[in-house]
DNA sequence: ACAAAAGTGTTCGATCTACACCCATGC
DNA sequence: GCATGGGTGTAGATCGAACACTTTTGT
C-alpha cells in the first residue's frame, strides 16, 4: 500500500515523501504507506496510512494506480505494493509531521526502493487524465480564476497551456460553472477575473471517445 | 492473481471460465488464476497460472486491470486478487481442459465470488482502449480484411462500426498496413477484399491527447 | 493616458461521421 | 445482366489551437 500524493506548488507538482529513520534505506525519502489490514480493502488501507501524514480531508481524490511486485524491488522479505494516486488542492496546506515534506517532482531526492518510478507513474496518470476527465477539481481551490487554473494545468502538464482554450474546452464540456463573482485585481491593476467552480467534485470522463464513436442513433450493449 | 481472458466469438466477446470442482462455490464458473509465487512478479504469476488453461502463445496481449480486495468478496480467509486482462485473437482456437469453456459475456453463467464484476471491468477496459490505442492487434488474426476487422470491433464495442471509417481512422494513425494481397470472394461473389496487417503487435497509444495538446513547438518536461 | 490583466471573436486546420457512388467478382 | 460484397470520394459537423482585438481595472 503506497500513495503518490501530488499537489501543485508554484510551477511544478510536488510529491509527499517522508524520511526513513531506519534500515533498509535509512535516510532516504519514501512514499507514505503501510501494510494491508485484515478487515479493510486496499483503498481503505491506503487512506488509513495516509492519515498519519496528512489531513485526509485535504485529499480531494484517490485512485488506484498499479501493483508493483518485482521480487527484487526491495530487500527480502519480498513486498507487493498496490500504489495509489492522491491529489491535494493547491490552496490546501495541510499540517505534516517533521519527517515529512513536499518534494518537487523535477528534483526528487534519493528515494527508497522503486518509489521514484512509482511517483513517475502517478504523475503520468495525472497528466493523462487532465486531458479527458474533470480531474482538475482535485488540484484547484473550490473557487478560482481561469488564469489560476491555467497555471495549475501548465504546472501539472509541464507545458504551456492557453487560458483562452482551457476555458473554452472545459466550459463546452460542462466542467466549469461561473460563480458570477469576480476577484479583486492585483496591485498593478488589470481587469478583475471572473471566478469559476468545478461543476462536480467526483471523477467523470468528459471526452470518452477519441474515435470510433457509436453511431448517432445509439444504444449501448 | 486472476485473468479475464477475452476473445471475440461470433458477434459477442467471450470470456474463459473454468468450473469449480469443490467448495466454496462448487459448480460455479470462475476466472483462471492462482496464488503469487515467491520469486515471480504478478504478471509472471498470472501467465504461469494461465498456462494451465490455455496455450500462452495464443494470448496476444496481457495487461494489469485492478486490485480487488473487499474483505467480503469471498469466504474467509480473505483474498486479495490482482486482476489482468488477456486477449486471444479470433482465429486462434486453443485447446482447453475439460473443466474450461468460453462463455459469451452477454450471458454469463453464475460466477464464483466477484468474478462477474471483474469480467465487466476487463470488458470496459478493452472497449476504452479500442478507441485510442492499437489494441485491435490482439483480437484480429495476423492477416485480415477490413470487413472482418469491422466485425471484431463491432462485437467488442457492442455497437455498429462502419468499415469505411474504421479503415480510414486506423490507416491515418499508421496502425494498419496493406499486405497487397486479396482474399478470395465467397460463393455469392463480390469484390475480393484487400488484406491488411497491424503494423505493430505491442500496445501503443495512437490518440494520446483528446484535448489540451501541447503547443505546436513542443518539448516535454 | 497608459500599462496590465482578463476575456471575446474569428480563422484555420485536423479529424471523424455519414452517405452517395464506383469497382470487381460469381452466377 | 445483376446481385453481392468491397472500396473511394466528398460534404458536413465538431472540435481545438492560434492569434488578434476588445474590455476593465489601477496608477
Amino acid at each position: 500500500m503506497l500513495a503518490v500524493v501530488l499537489r501543485i506548488t508554484g510551477t511544478v507538482p510536488s510529491v509527499l515523501l517522508w524520511r526513513r529513520a531506519r534500515e533498509p534505506h535509512e535516510g532516504r525519502w519514501a512514499l507514505p504507506g503501510g501494510r494491508l489490514g485484515a478487515t479493510e480493502d486496499v483503498e481503505a488501507s491506503v487512506r488509513r496510512h495516509l492519515a498519519e501524514k496528512v489531513d485526509l480531508a485535504e485529499v480531494a481524490h484517490v485512485e488506484q494506480l498499479s501493483v508493483f511486485s518485482d521480487p527484487h524491488r526491495g530487500p527480502a522479505p519480498r513486498r507487493v505494493a498496490t500504489a495509489f494516486l492522491g491529489l491535494v488542492p493547491s490552496d490546501a496546506d495541510p499540517a505534516i509531521p517533521d519527517d515529512t515534506a513536499w518534494h518537487r517532482v523535477d528534483a526528487l531526492p534519493p528515494t527508497a526502493f522503486d518509489h521514484g518510478e512509482i511517483t513517475r507513474v502517478g504523475l503520468d496518470r495525472l497528466r493523462a487524465k487532465l486531458s479527458y476527465t474533470n480531474i482538475g477539481f482535485a488540484l484547484a481551490p473550490d473557487v478560482f480564476s481561469i488564469s489560476e487554473l491555467r497555471r495549475l494545468y501548465a504546472a501539472a502538464l509541464g507545458h504551456h497551456v492557453s487560458a483562452t482554450n482551457l476555458q473554452r474546452v472545459l466550459t463546452r464540456r460542462g466542467v466549469l460553472v461561473p460563480t458570477g463573482t469576480t476577484a479583486a485585481p492585483g496591485p498593478a491593476g488589470g481587469r478583475p477575473a471572473a471566478l469559476f467552480r468545478f461543476s462536480e467534485h467526483t471523477l467523470r470522463v468528459t471526452d470518452p471517445f477519441a474515435a470510433l464513436r457509436p453511431p448517432s442513433g445509439a444504444g449501448a450493449v
